[in-house]
RNA sequence: CGGGUUAUAGCGCAGCUUGGUAGCGCGCCUCGUUCGGGACGAGGAGGCCGCGGGUUCAAAUCCCGCUAACCCGACCA
């Protein structure tokens, strides 16, 4: 058990332990994770989003952090602490301290100096490393710390998983190029992978949007739980996406030489897609086949607000059978970001005829239509060149048929605008997508050049020439990782920790009165802390035994030690395993070894299915 | 930012319709009886009924305003 010979061996009393569990769930949490550990008393809430970590959480803390401190040590990261408190100016240099928004807590110092409560930390250890670091012969060289990070979400939620306080593993490499850059990165990776695999928490790794920094790689390790803010999509072949980062596949352009030219349609009465549908079938009807809302080419109207508040409308262009996903939008067309248009700021372009708008007065085409100040147009990925559609006319209750990409009309550019659905092909193209919810747990990415340029952070290379350094960051959420091991590991009694992280190995339950029955369970933790076994001993008095075995589940130590009834019996000690049940009787001379046995069992690697 | 729900003891809740001494369960304290699956009896402690204003002889309750928490949504022209 090397693992655990530097945690102290004195055992934690329940008698005086600062705890106090609670029989009803807290009335405002409403994921599994936060409810249990409320009740079990491991976190209480402050604030929302905010919590404070009692005596057991504590311990279970710092157990998550020290494997993630082992695993960094093994691949030669070092640790360090920077302030969370820190002045602006950094965060203006990369314009963060705009960009991040409200999401930023800001404040002022008694000066009215502009300081911020970190949500992350890329500027300051650039600058770090640039302060002590100007040689090619100092790199590559890989820091991180575990911080407290601040992040003012717009809605905390999900106990630990959404906090606006919470506890972060980063680290941030240096390198001098980039194949230095990529090594560093598969080290972070494949200790990302220790570390789940030691936490017992099941992961996905899926390629994540790398943002405006284009050609740099992201993953994220996502854990795969119905109560996760991420929605990923597997392919059959076993990769994974975040769905911000699903590129659609490249379609074949089609034919359209049989396709007639456009005509207009008087369509009254099409509100909707569905209605327009039944409308064509009714005034258009084709021989070959039915109209279908796959038919039509939907035009919404979007603002795209700038970052300085500055806003211009666009128009996506996607099949009628498709829903738009502006985050989609906004990852194309970053950093503008994305809200419908309303009707107000649909009048100041009156060439856009609500319910009507088409292709034949925006982007590429406005100048042949006559319009001076020509409204962007975008198409989705979902359109294929050539492919014959139905969409707007431009003027009240009119359609036109017949229109094709490629022929009648092109766009400013083709990006990612609708929601991808289940059944869609996947990007490797082995076959249709699947979907499922992920919390992020972790993130690797290559950041390139984007910080040391802005901060100017250069070395000098073996020419004696100045040169940017490569650099990577790589993320941990620690508090909610807790979060999800709490999600995966327990039933409706209470949590099941995985050895790994539990805040003592076996939970001892002195179950009944009398001198002999608690020698005997005081000469058996003696013994366990011998073998620097940690223990939580229940030696609570007047506490009836249905209250303790039901604390002893609550809490969740992976083995649960009785010493009671069948001790006065036959001098024995019941031994029982949390997660899944075992249960035996022994001889209380033979009760360590088989704990021991027990914890050699419960260290085995989970296999995650 | 919009929508919904809520706010009463450490925790979970009732009371509000119809204004009149603030209640229940758990937890906490004392005494006694219990002691293998959230024991029992007796006696206690603990409240600015979210905040501010109003109506009234009288407001947890009715009216107006505010604040906060939780959930849902951030979407089809």
């Amino acid at each position: 058990m090397t693992n655990f010979e530097n945690m102290t061996s004195e055992p934690l009393r329940m008698s005086t332990l600062f705890l106090r569990t609670l029989r009803d769930n807290p009335a405002d949490e409403d994921i599994d994770s936060a409810k249990l550990l409320i009740r079990a008393a491991y976190i209480r809430k402050e604030a929302p989003g905010v919590f404070a970590w009692l005596p057991l959480g504590l311990r279970v803390l710092n157990k998550v952090e020290s494997i993630v401190r082992e695993e960094m040590a093994k691949i030669g990261a070092q640790e360090v602490h920077l302030p969370a408190l820190l002045p602006r100016e950094p965060y203006e240099i990369t314009n963060r301290w705009e960009e991040y928004g409200d999401n930023i807590f800001k404040l002022k110092d008694r000066h009215k100096a502009d300081y911020l409560l970190a949500p992350t930390h890329e500027e300051m250890f650039t600058l770090l490393a640039k302060d002590l670091y100007s040689s090619y012969k100092d790199l590559p060289v890989t820091l991180y710390q575990i911080q407290t990070k601040y992040r003012d979400e717009a809605r905390p939620r999900a106990g630990l998983i959404r906090g606006r306080e919470f506890i972060m593993k980063d680290a941030y490499s240096f390198t001098l190029d980039e194949d230095g850059l990529r090594r560093c990165y598969a080290d972070q990776r494949a200790a990302y992978e220790r570390v789940y695999q030691r936490l017992g928490v099941k992961y996905v790794i899926v390629h994540a949007f790398s943002g405006p920094m284009g050609g740099s790689e992201s993953e994220e390790f996502l854990a795969p739980l119905p109560i996760g803010e991420d929605t990923f999509a597997q392919s059959p072949a076993g990769k994974a996406w975040n769905v911000e980062a699903l590129k659609t596949p490249a379609l074949d352009s089609i034919d359209y030489s049989a396709t007639p030219q456009s005509s207009d349609v008087n369509t009254p009465q099409a509100g909707s897609i569905d209605d327009l549908v039944d409308t064509l079938n009714s005034v258009a009807s084709r021989t070959d086949r039915q109209w279908e809302s796959a038919d039509t080419l939907k035009n919404i109207v979007l603002t795209a607000h700038y970052p300085d508040g500055k806003t211009k409308l666009i128009v996506v262009g996607l099949p009628g059978d498709r829903q738009i996903d502006l985050k989609r939008v906004e990852a194309c067309l970053s950093p503008l970001e994305m809200s419908l248009a309303t009707d107000e700021e649909l009048a100041e372009h009156p060439e856009l005829v609500k319910g009507f708008i088409g292709p034949m007065v925006l982007g590429p085409q406005a100048q042949a239509a006559g319009i001076e100040n020509p409204v962007e147009y975008y198409i989705d990925a979902h359109v294929a060149s050539g492919s014959a559609w139905v969409s707007g006319a431009n003027k009240a209750d009119t359609h036109s048929i017949n229109l094709v990409y490629g022929r009648d009309f092109t766009a400013d550019g083709v990006i990612e605008a609708s929601q991808l659905n289940p059944g869609d092909m996947s990007p490797d193209g082995s076959g249709p997508l699947s979907f499922e919810r992920g919390v992020e747990i972790g993130q690797v990415f290559q950041l390139g050049l984007k910080y040391s340029k802005a901060l100017s952070f250069n070395v000098l290379n073996e020419n004696g020439k100045s040169v940017p350094v490569w650099m990577g960051s790589y993320g941990i959420g620690v508090s909610r990782v807790l979060a999800c091991i709490a999600e995966f590991h327990h039933d409706d009694k209470g949590i099941m920790w995985p050895i790994t992280v539990a805040p003592a190995q076996v939970h001892v339950v002195i179950a009944g009165k009398g001198n002999e029955i608690s020698q005997a369970a005081e000469d058996f933790v003696q013994k366990l802390a011998k073998e620097n076994i940690e223990v939580i001993l229940d030696d609570r008095a007047k506490v009836s035994p249905g209250v303790k075995f039901n604390d002893a589940e609550l809490l969740g130590m992976p083995i649960i030690a009785v010493v009671g009834k069948s001790f006065t019996k036959d001098g024995s000690i019941e031994l029982r395993v949390r997660d899944g049940g075992q249960s035996m009787t022994v001889p209380a001379d033979q009760a360590v070894d088989q704990v021991k046995d027990m914890i050699q069992q419960l260290s085995q690697p989970y296999t995650l299915d």
